[in-house]
DNA sequence: AGCAATCCACAACAATCAGTTGTTCACTAA
DNA sequence: TTAGTGAACAACTGATTGTTGTGGATTGCT
């Protein structure tokens, strides 16, 4: 199927008759009644029944033109996805951290006249660098990592503090608890898999280990949290840490139990990085909206690395 | 831009690198290499990061990816609309009644597996002659009118009884009341606009007309709800009737008055139609979840033309 | 270092395709 | 009957696409 036959067919449907069409795209008749035939050709089936008074839509013609219209709408979408220039607004996020596509689907809820594209890079290096060429207009991070300065160039502010609950399967010792404090997980089995070493997790779950003595164990692939969750529900002797979900489903009959850890709560810290030159205009009403939502936070009584960043 | 040169920068970014895209297409590297230029070319960046091991999705390729695959996705779609033998299930709904297409949703929202066209063609003679041919597979009409027999080999089942509501403005003579029977209405002004003389609707009033000696006038085209509300209510003589609103918003200052109709109330029956030997399998769904909803309704107190099409 | 293997890009050629001009056919209105 | 309108067919031409053949760049092995 070619985009092009597609086009003719809605500026056809349009006109109502095949010169007007063709008057329409610059082109002659006989080469919208080509394009047309090919399509039916293609397609199988008849488009148009052509009278003495122009081209009228048939049934199966009636069908396919709403999805002719969004097939067209989608390529210009996608074209614009990469127009250098004026293209749409190109936020990084952490994968697997929830809490920055529900800031990120918070902001397309307030502005959704704002083309969006949400992307996932690997690692902060790649961010900051791509920030830097232009390829990417901001990043969620946790910043900075010990002794890794940001650029120059590269602004950052904090925007959100996720509170860690510890989640745990029924059978593990504190699967009963209302609440939990740091102190308390000492000794505990923490499982953090996917965390590669030197990423500014690995610097914030190294932290805390040094000041709480809990053990965290960041080995194995992430097979994604289901699979997390599923182990963690039927081991005993396992636990982890995780954000307040924003619409994690899992089953009932996982047993699972999420517990608040307090004295301190330790609260993961996102930043927003962005160019200092950047010129994108949806940029500025990103960050608007971001501050808006950090405005008033408290940060009595929670924990964070020393090195973050301070509000 | 080329459909088939998108497939093609799809099969890449999947296979990582140009040759294994090109033997999962069945052509040269050659042809690859070339499809890819073309792309970039006509996209203005660069997608891949040509290394010896392969190519790489720059940034702005990665920003490209999902749009692509959305636009194979709906070109699939597209195509698959008109595909005889197994498109998804065509089903007709009459403009401007909102019951309907409400109807529909819900059976989508029941079967999001199911893959639907709603379509609004012009009149019931249309209707049946498309159910006849095959080319759509239901109709939602208020049949059968007077005098005119549904032809054997279409049938019918009565799915929804719509309860009429008056609406008029604040300054109406029954602005205030908390309801009226259709006694009271005898002598007011009851606009209907865009009802074609001859159609079932038509059929509908007149016989209203002639049992309750109301006026109503069907003159004039139909602007859309948003103008004849507009109408009502900046006019005091003029009140029209309206089916429950299943999220209709309109502006709180317009001083609307929405007020039930008793002894009898006059009900809007809907019907299915569709063809005898009709094969598709979602129509037998469909007419499931429908008859699932209309399950023990309740005739008494209401009113209907007698011709109407008994339970 | 040398060599083979891998992978992509360029060049030349062949086949196909798309668009144009010229013309014909079907139907309607005067 | 005769214009007039609107679409389809035919022949031609230029452009595009895919193929084969080949070269350049990098990696890994010996």
């Amino acid at each position: 199927m070619d985009l092009e036959a597609v086009r003719t067919f809605v500026a056809v449907a349009e006109a109502g008759q095949f010169q007007k069409a063709a008057a329409d795209l610059s082109i002659t008749q006989q080469a919208v009644s080509k394009r047309i035939a090919t399509l039916e050709r293609t397609l199988g089936v008849r488009l148009f029944t052509r009278g003495p008074r122009g081209a009228e839509l048939t049934i199966d013609g009636q069908a396919f033109l709403p999805h002719a219209r969004e097939l067209l709408r989608v390529a210009e979408r996608a074209g614009a996805s990469v127009c250098p220039g004026h293209r749409p607004l190109r936020v990084d996020v952490i994968a697997s951290r929830s809490a920055q596509s529900g800031l990120m689907r918070g902001f397309h809820h307030a502005h959704p006249e704002i083309d969006l594209d949400v992307m996932m890079l690997l690692d902060i290096e790649t961010a900051v660098a791509a920030i830097r060429s232009g390829a990417i207009d901001a990043s969620f991070r946790a910043v900075a990592a010990p002794g890794r300065p940001l650029p120059e160039d590269i602004e950052s502010v904090r925007v959100l503090d996720e509170p860690l609950q510890l989640m745990t399967g029924p059978a593990h010792a504190l699967a009963g608890a209302r609440s939990v404090t740091l102190a308390q997980l000492t000794g505990h089995r923490i499982w953090m898999p996917g965390i590669l070493p030197g990423s500014e997790w690995a610097a914030y779950y190294d932290d805390l280990v040094a000041e709480f003595g809990l053990t965290i164990e960041a080995t194995g692939p992430n097979f994604g949290s289901d699979a997390l969750l599923d182990t963690i529900a039927d081991t005993p002797a396992l636990a982890t840490f995780m954000g307040e979900p924003t619409r994690l489903v899992w089953p009932a009959d996982h047993g699972l139990r999420r517990i608040p850890v307090t004295d301190p709560t330790p609260v993961y810290p996102h930043s927003l990085l962005w160019h200092r030159d950047n010129p994108h205009p949806a940029l500025a009403t990103l960050r608007a909206h971001l501050a808006a939502l950090a405005a008033g936070h408290d940060a009595a009584g929670t924990w964070t690395p020393d090195w973050v960043i301070p509000h």
